[in-house]
This record gives C-alpha cells, sequence and structure tokens, in this order.
DNA sequence: AATGAATGAGCCTTCATTCAT
DNA sequence: GATGAATGAAGGCTCATTCAT
C-alpha cells in the first residue's frame, strides 16, 4: 500500500535526501559517495545504477532541494498582488529568507549552501540555480520594486536595488559565522531571524523611496 | 637574530605566493600541493620542510594576503577624518571593493575567495580573517556610519547598517557568475565597479539618512 | 519435444548473434554483458537464465559463429574431387580465406578473431575450435597436399606444409594492421585479396613441387 | 658501488621487468597495475610516479622487451652480408624464431605475444612495434629475398614473400596450442624448433628459387 | 636547506552476478 | 520467461605525507 502515488522508488529517494546533505556540507568534490551510500545504507554501485554517476546524483539533489524548497516555501506567500508594494516588499523578504536559509531551528540552510558552492567552483548545478531559483525570485523582487520606484525608472536601477535586497539578506546569514565572532550578542535564534529581516525591509524601503522622490517632487 | 636582511627565504616566499593564488582560486581541499609546488619550482618535500603541512601553508598564505591586500589599500585612504561623513561612506565603499574584490583588470579576488571559503567550512583561518581583516574594516565603517546616525542610535542598530553595507557590496561582486548570466549586460568591468559603487553609496546613504531623521524631527 | 519449429527462442537467438559481434570484436574480458543486452533489446539477466553465465554465452556464440561459417563457405566448395590437386589447392586458399577472413566489404572477421583469442588464453572453446573448424580443415588441406607430394612423403613434412600454407593464409589477413602501417599501398580491398590468395597459392605450390621432385628423379 | 653504469633505478627496472611478463601474459586491459606492484613489491602509486599512468607503464615494457630481445638476438648474427643469400635466409629465420618466440626452454615468448595482442586490439604501442621491430625485420629480409630473386623481380612480389617468410614463422609458434592439440606428437622441444625453422627454410627456398626462375630461363 | 623516491589511504567507476517479483 | 533493482568485488588513479640522502 505504500508509495502508491511514490513515481520515486525509496532507495532512490533516500539517496537523494541523504546526497542533498552532504552535498550542502561537503560540496561537490569533497563529498564521497561512499559516505552518501553509507549514510543512505545502499550499495556504492546503486549510483551508478540509477543516477549514472556523481555528477547525475548531485544535479538530482540539487532539484530534489529546489522542488522541496519551493514547495515549503511558495514566492507568493503572505501577501498578495493586491496589497500595497511596501507591505508585499516585506512578506518577500521573509519568504525568501525562510526559503534559502531555512528557519526552523535545526534545520540547515542545504540550498544556500549549494548555492555559495556553486558561485566558488560552478559547475553544470549553476544553470540549475540560475534558471530554477534565482530568476523567478528575482522576477519577482523586480515586480515590487519597480511599482514602488515607478515606471520611469530605468531597468539597470532596478536590477540593481535587486541586488542591494538580495545582497543584504545574503550576508546576514551567510556570513553569520563572522558576525557571531565579531558580536557575540547577534546569535542566530528566530527573533533575530525577524529583527534582521524588518531591518533589511525598513532600510531597503526607506533607500528606494529616496530614490523615487526625484519624480515626484522634494 | 638569523635572516636580518632576510626574514623570508626565497623559496618560502615564492612559495607562499604561489599558495595564495591556487588557494585561493581553487580552495583548500582542491589545490594540491604538488600544483603549487610546480609553480614554485620547489621540491614537493619543501612544503613539509617549511610549513609542517598543508593547513600550515595554507595558514601562511592567507596571512600573507592580508598583508599585502591591507597595503596596498589602506582602511583610510581617499578621505581623511575631517571629511563629511557621506564622503568618507563614498570613500570606504570604493576602498573595500578594491582591497576585497580587485580592481585592476585580470585580478583575481583572492582573498574575498579565501573569506567565502572559510564561511563554508571555517578552519584556524577564519580567527585570521576576522580578527585581522574584519573587525578593523568594522570598526571604520561603524565610525563613518555612528556619525551619520548620531549619538542617540544603539549600537545594534549601527551593526545593522554595518552589514548592510557590507551585504550589497558582497552580493554585486560575490555573486558575479550569477549576475553574468541572468544580465549580460551587467558584465564585469572598470566602468561598471565604478556603477555599483555608486549606487551602493546613495543606496545606502539614502536608507541611513532615512533612519536618521525621526531623532532631529519629521 | 518442445520448441519443434523454434529451437531457440527469439531473444535467444538475438542475444546469440549479438553476442558473436562483440566478443569477436571485444574479447572475451573487454566485452561486457551490459552492452549486449543493449543491442539485443534484452534485460540483463536474460544472459544469466539462458546461458549461465558470461562464459557459458561466449560458448553459444562461438558455435553458432562456426556453423553460420562452415553454411556460408563449405570446405569443398569450387571444386571436386576429381579435380587436379594444383586446382583444389587454390580453391581450398580461397574458400579459407572467405571463411576465416570474411570476404565482404565490412564484414569482420569475427571467426579469425575468436580463434585468435583462443589462442592467446585458451578457454573450452579451443576445444571447440579444435575439433569442429581445424581438425576438418586441416584434412582437407592434407589430402590435397598428399595428392601433390606423393604417398612416400612422411605424415610429418605433410604436417609442415599444411602449417606452412594456413601459416600464410594467417599473417597477411591477421597482421593487416601492420602491412598497412609499413606498406600504405597495400591496403585491404577484394582485389587486394585476390593477389594475396593467387600468391600463397603459386608459392606454396612452387615450395611443394620442389619437395616432391627429389621423389621422382632429378 | 652498484648500479654505476645503471641509468634506471632498480625500482623502475623492477616494475618493467615485471610489467613486461604480466601484459604479455594478460594484455593491457586484463593486466591490472595492482598485481605488477605486487609483483614487483612496490606501492601501487609507483606507477603514477615513474611512469605517469597504466599506458605509460605498458610503453615502458614493451620498449624494454624490444631493447633486451635485440641485444640478444641481433638480426644480423650467424652470417654476414658476404655469405651467399640462401645461408643468410637460414641463419635469419632461425634468429629471428629465437628473438620473436624465445628459444631457452622455459622462456616465455613475451615480445610475440604483445606483438599479437596489439594487432587484436591496437593501441599507441603497435607505432613502437611496427617502427622499431618490424620495419628494420622486415628491411633485412627484404635485402635477402631481393638478393635471391634478383633485381627485375617487383618490389611488391618481395614484400609478398617476405610475409610468406614471417607468416610461416608466425603460425607455427603462434598456434602451438592448437598444433599440441591436433599432433600431439609435434611438441614444442628444442629439436622440434629446428626442426620447423629448417622445414621453413628449405620450403621458402624452394619456392623463391621458382620465382626467380622465369628470369634466367626454363 | 633541499631533493627524488616511495608509501598508504582513499576516491569514482565498472562489471558480472543475483534477488524478488 | 522475463524484469528492474541491488550487490560486492575490483580496478585505475590521485593525493598528502614521509623517508633516506
Amino acid at each position: 500500500m505504500k508509495g502508491q502515488d511514490n513515481p520515486l522508488s525509496d532507495t532512490k529517494k533516500r539517496i537523494i535526501e541523504v546526497a542533498g546533505k552532504v552535498f550542502a556540507e561537503s560540496g561537490f568534490r569533497n563529498a564521497t559517495v561512499r559516505e552518501i551510500c553509507k549514510l543512505a545504507s545502499v550499495n556504492i554501485a546503486a549510483i551508478n545504477y540509477h543516477f549514472g554517476d556523481k555528477k547525475g546524483l548531485y544535479l538530482a539533489a540539487l532539484k530534489h532541494l529546489r522542488t522541496v524548497s519551493f514547495e515549503q516555501y511558495p514566492l507568493d506567500a503572505g501577501s498578495d498582488t493586491s496589497s500595497p508594494p511596501e507591505e508585499r516588499l516585506k512578506a518577500f523578504i521573509m519568504q525568501f529568507i525562510k526559503r534559502i536559509h531555512g528557519c526552523r531551528e535545526g534545520e540547515s540552510p542545504w540550498l544556500r549552501m549549494m548555492i555559495i558552492r556553486e558561485l566558488m567552483e560552478p559547475t553544470e548545478g549553476l544553470d540549475v540555480i540560475v534558471g530554477e531559483i534565482v530568476r523567478p525570485t528575482f522576477g519577482a523582487l523586480s515586480a515590487i520594486i519597480r511599482e514602488l520606484l515607478g515606471k520611469q525608472v530605468s531597468e539597470k536601477t532596478i536590477r540593481l536595488c535587486c541586488g542591494s535586497v538580495i545582497g543584504q539578506t545574503f550576508f546576514f546569514f551567510y556570513a553569520q559565522p563572522i558576525r557571531e565572532k565579531l558580536f557575540p550578542a547577534d546569535r542566530s535564534s528566530t527573533s533575530e531571524t525577524k529583527v534582521i529581516a524588518d531591518h533589511i525591509t525598513s532600510f531597503s524601503l526607506n533607500a528606494i523611496k529616496s530614490y523615487a522622490v526625484p519624480k515626484k517632487g522634494r
């Protein structure tokens, strides 16, 4: 009775889930198929059978991570297109943080780690990340910022503002190890995450609105 | 007392310089001592003799990179403490970009790559980075932002604003591979670097000034 | 009594035919059951089911190759026992070349390759080759040479002459890769095959007749 | 004091000698570097260090085999250019047999096995074999046969006769396993080798002289 | 201070075979 | 009869490290 709507065999699914963790934590090269197979309790030859080779497994794991992340944290949650853009920006930032950096206690930010590793040593996985993760995210953010800035503003300016927003979120979570060493008080926690999200929201809104002011007067 | 006019043997110096490039470009694990020795034209056993092991060489190379970077791009260049804070923020951002991300054409952003790698897989090198690179940088930026915001603002707010500024610079350069795939027009170049630096400066100034307003009126 | 009109299941037959090609071209070890199964469009477990293991399939393929070869190129074709022995030797050499080395353009000399491989690393297949291929061939050739030499000549001499004839044919075709590298002009072709067959015939006839002469006078 | 004129380290030499045997007996693919290293009592990584990879070792072993074989059995031994061609052909055949097939009891015919394997599955080694082994051998034999046939005979005819001579020697020794199965009396031995060499010599001389006759009369 | 040689551990991959259905 | 999934045993190669000089 099990698995009646499960297109992935148990073994294959188990391997993919383990691989997601291991690849995120160790990177493509450092991760070993041996470790993955051991953790998944399968024979090492199973990788070749199900995924062809290590790279095939890596791409499968990356795509799986994306799928799960998008299902858990859809981009348009928490607001709808009729909401004012300020509110939608706030919702976007919170959702983006949850999706990319994880939010539940103990949940490891695998997707973010995969993205960062791909930026250091790009593989075919970068195309997956850009095409299926970054592009739709940028699209959603662009729409909000375009509405905040008004139609007269150039696309280039919108791109730059998108980068400023995304860049802030990346930094606060990605550079967490440094921040904790510098300021032990800012230890990661659910409430600290909310503080950061609020800061990014207001910092960005303030900046963007100033950009937009010239067109309306001042 | 030995080596009074030769604190580093030529061999050792040569190895360190090569290692800096190779470690930055390939990461700790992927870099091979064989390649480093070949490029430095030294015997493979020299690493063990001079640095103990691969990790010892890595730390030596990291420290060397920091020294060179700080000598080439001192933090306070381009302005002095008597300048208005807006101007000093602008100078800081430009200098930070040059130091961390490189500025000359073809120059590899070794220091940034080392930092990013340490963030993914912290080693002893992270202490070096935090203590000798990040802390003074944050200190300088904090001073500028504190002056912009006024004394009434909490240290926490200042830290958050520092993060927002640094985060933006990191993103634009670190995520360069993604940005190029998404927007081929924004290819990296000296002029594009200037555009980005100006954007970060005005975006941040706008945001910070808005933060500061409430205290003086509104 | 089953399979009265289907002694070999289609699947089994298909596998054998594919295996003959693959084993001849790649040798026993280098050939993979996976490739054979893929080319034959059968499941990989079918080999185990039908033939026990890889070696069983190999032997089956070898026997099939022999059967086909003998059906296509019967030994006594092109002449009959009433013909003069010179003519029969000529016919034998041509037929032997066709059978062992192939004659049609693009036809791979599978049987020869199998024989050569068995000579390098004898398996049970060598018994099949000796008993069902070599022995009748040697018998036919012996009869011709015996007639050419006369009854007084020892069996040992006949055996040596048989070896000389067979040896020449083997060399010219088997060492083809070397001959082409040494003398690019002697590239393999239908006409070149005929030139070689004629040479072997006259060379051998000349030699054998000289052998025979002493007995009749001089 | 040892090895004062020994350009090869003991280890390297040991590996090459073992590799020659193993590659000849098992072929390039079937031979394993693990077995070679075990027999040579060296670490498996020594192959990478000294020869780059398996193929490098293979080529080194092949060249070593050639060198040893040529030093032990120089082509022009047993006769000089002033001898009559009949005598020189006899000497050539005996020497060729010794060189390629081995002559001492228990001596394995490694060089022949290597050649045969290269003919089945050519690698870069075939170029070595053709260039450094086959070409000079054919050159020496050609000279003898040209003298036997006279200048009027075409180069093509000389090539064909060379092939006939070489082909016979190959067959008798290469097909030894079959010959022993067919005619147990013809077991390999020093005296049998002499019988074969004499047969090939007279068989070939008879044939070649008949070729040459037309030019002088008949 | 420096070197060439050697080592052992580990990695990815491939293959024939077998199991459960 | 036939299949997809799974297994264990090797195999070639790479790497950091160490040894003897």
